[in-house]
DNA sequence: TGATATAATGCATACGTATGCATAGAATTG
DNA sequence: CAATTCTATGCATACGTATGCATTATATCA
């Protein structure tokens, strides 16, 4: 056994005692523009890294009032477009040397419960996706001075600052396709009525329709879940007047749409109807389903929103920033190209 | 402007000195078992909230030199296995008052070096999952007393617990399921080659083969992802002698499998090849694909896994356990059920 | 009623770090 | 060489909480 077990932290003060030199010595070595010769914060690294030392960031957290840690609140984990948000937030945020407190909350909540236990963390800044905050929550991290950003949904009370997919122009680009495709019956599959997403993305959907002297038919909400848009596109092509082109404003319900369409009711996609969606999850492009959608520029979004967190310019009580990202359509298999149906590729 | 600009946080100071107590009594208040009167506790919670005072978990954790954080580092974020997992541990985590620190760590590495970053935060535990750690980290958590489990994976050295599926059992089913159904020339679609889950699925797998007087025509590493999946499957396919029955080490591979049979080469499964997944992920029901599977018992061995954490009968130093939870064989249309191929549902 | 046990609360301290201030020694200057 | 600036480091303190110990007020008992 040539381990010593070793129940009590080893602290600044440790490091100090084995070189014979004081704590404030080894913490200015662990702090990068601290006056002290490079000669004397080499040798205490070195022993730091023997006695396997490392910084107690809770001590430091409390010391300095600001945690390196930052919050981040999920309220639509299972949706498949998100394990890849988390996993380059996760990651840049690591390479950045900070670290992640993550909580998963029920879809498309406030999210307003979970947000003082952040507080309690000292966090550097707060990132919400897909859920927003009440405006008094808002209040209460500003005099916290601490920052919040939402992350794929706004708010237009500018209470706080936001990145999203620029939503009304993507939205607007899938309505041109399928009207030059000839589609004049229109629906959309919603997820929650409310939410910024689904009213931007309809909204400009719906703008494009009005420009060429269409409308839309039917909307209806799926939920932003697979069963919801497998439900929701049964209701609209089993009812009377059914839509030969549905706008899924996320592609887990476009697939679902898409199965409900061509495994259950038999129908050609696009010939019958097509269907697309908003995201770009990895299934989109599976060859089952070749999902015409919208890709949403995740890594972009991320960078703009860590730059809203750390941005130094302006403090935490400046004005809050709508960051817009252009998304850009992937076109796939899933919607008909042309007014003579040619060109189309049927994916079956 | 009715909100007060409050640039220092609220301290249990604050809440002293507004009821007229000591620090201390507010403290108490807050510590379910302190000897302190009900209508005190009544009276300080009251005003804490008023005065919206949290307590300090960096000071708390500081202090007691265990903060209610635990540490979850996931190696195969991007794998739709994990979401799921990760809601459920971040919501249960939640439950019982405990926070999650997230590191997402590319694909099926050894995570030592992340681990250090988490004994900074006096984390409570350490939930790893899909990837070993070394046994020198692991002495080094067991020196700093603090827990670490595996979440399927496992190593052999008896180093750290472990919770996973019963992968042998499992897969040893599915292999009986094929040979039932007729299937002589077999194939495994693995991960990586050394770990604990391929190990034991690939084992549990021919084990059942041999007993049958049977043995493995191929096995070839996909590296758990969609496109790993499909390309080995063509790999597989395209060769001399391809197999009638591919296992798939995980449904993503699975459904890259299958799309690489269906799409490219025109093949129909089950008819001419059967095809079966490990997990269960979502997409493993849709109707496109209709895998038959190994469904992985996330509740239940999330449920495990805190409880090896938490289980204050043994303290850090004790044996570590691991724990087998029987996996679930689901039965959908990817894989022939009878050697005459009636009863059976092809899925296109 | 006086002695003693009990309940409620305050005081002081420790957790591990960062940093303003003080100091001692070295280096620089006229 | 004395006076002065600079460099390296130590001392002391603060961050916000929990808790052992001491203290006071109240209840219990003989």
């Amino acid at each position: 056994m040539h381990t010593i077990a070793r129940m009590k932290r080893v602290t600044s003060k440790d490091v100090a005692r084995a070189l014979g030199v004081s704590q404030s010595t080894v913490s200015r070595a662990f702090s990068a523009d601290a006056r002290i010769p490079e000669e004397t914060r080499e040798r205490i690294l070195k022993s730091a890294q023997a006695l396997g030392y490392t910084p107690n960031e809770l001590a430091r957290g409390l010391l300095k009032s600001k945690s390196n840690i930052v919050g981040v609140v999920m309220a639509d984990m299972l949706n498949p477009f998100y394990p890849n948000v988390l996993d380059i937030m996760s990651r840049r945020l690591h390479a950045i040397g900070k670290r992640m407190l993550l909580f998963s909350v029920p879809n498309d909540t406030d999210v307003d419960e979970v947000l003082p236990f952040l507080l309690q963390y000292n966090v550097e800044g707060v990132i919400i996706t897909s859920a927003t905050l009440s405006s008094k929550m808002a209040d209460v991290f500003r005099n916290h001075n601490t920052r919040v950003v939402l992350f794929n949904r706004a708010v237009y009370d500018r209470s706080v600052s936001s990145v999203c997919c620029e939503n009304h122009d993507a939205s607007g680009n899938v309505a041109r396709l399928l009207i030059e495709a000839g589609h004049r019956r229109f629906a959309i599959i919603g997820g929650k009525p409310d939410t910024s997403t689904h009213i931007e993305r309809s909204g400009g959907f719906q703008r494009e329709l009005r420009r060429a002297g269409l409308s839309l038919q039917a909307e209806e909400f799926g939920g932003n879940t697979y069963e919801g848009g497998f439900r929701t596109a049964m209701l609209l092509l089993e009812g009377k007047n059914p839509p030969d082109a549905i706008f899924c404003i996320s592609d887990v319900m476009a697939i679902g749409a898409l199965e409900a369409a061509r495994r259950v009711l038999g129908l050609r996609v696009p010939d019958d109807v097509s269907i697309v969606g908003f995201d770009d999850i990895p299934s989109a492009a599976w060859p089952s389903y070749g999902l015409t959608t919208v890709r949403q520029p995740v890594e972009m979004m991320v960078s703009q929103a860590f730059s809203l967190l750390s941005d130094d310019v302006a403090n935490a009580s400046a004005a809050p920033v709508a960051v817009r990202i252009p998304g850009e359509l992937v076109v796939r298999g899933s919607a008909r190209l042309d007014p003579a149906g040619k060109k189309t590729r049927t994916v079956r």
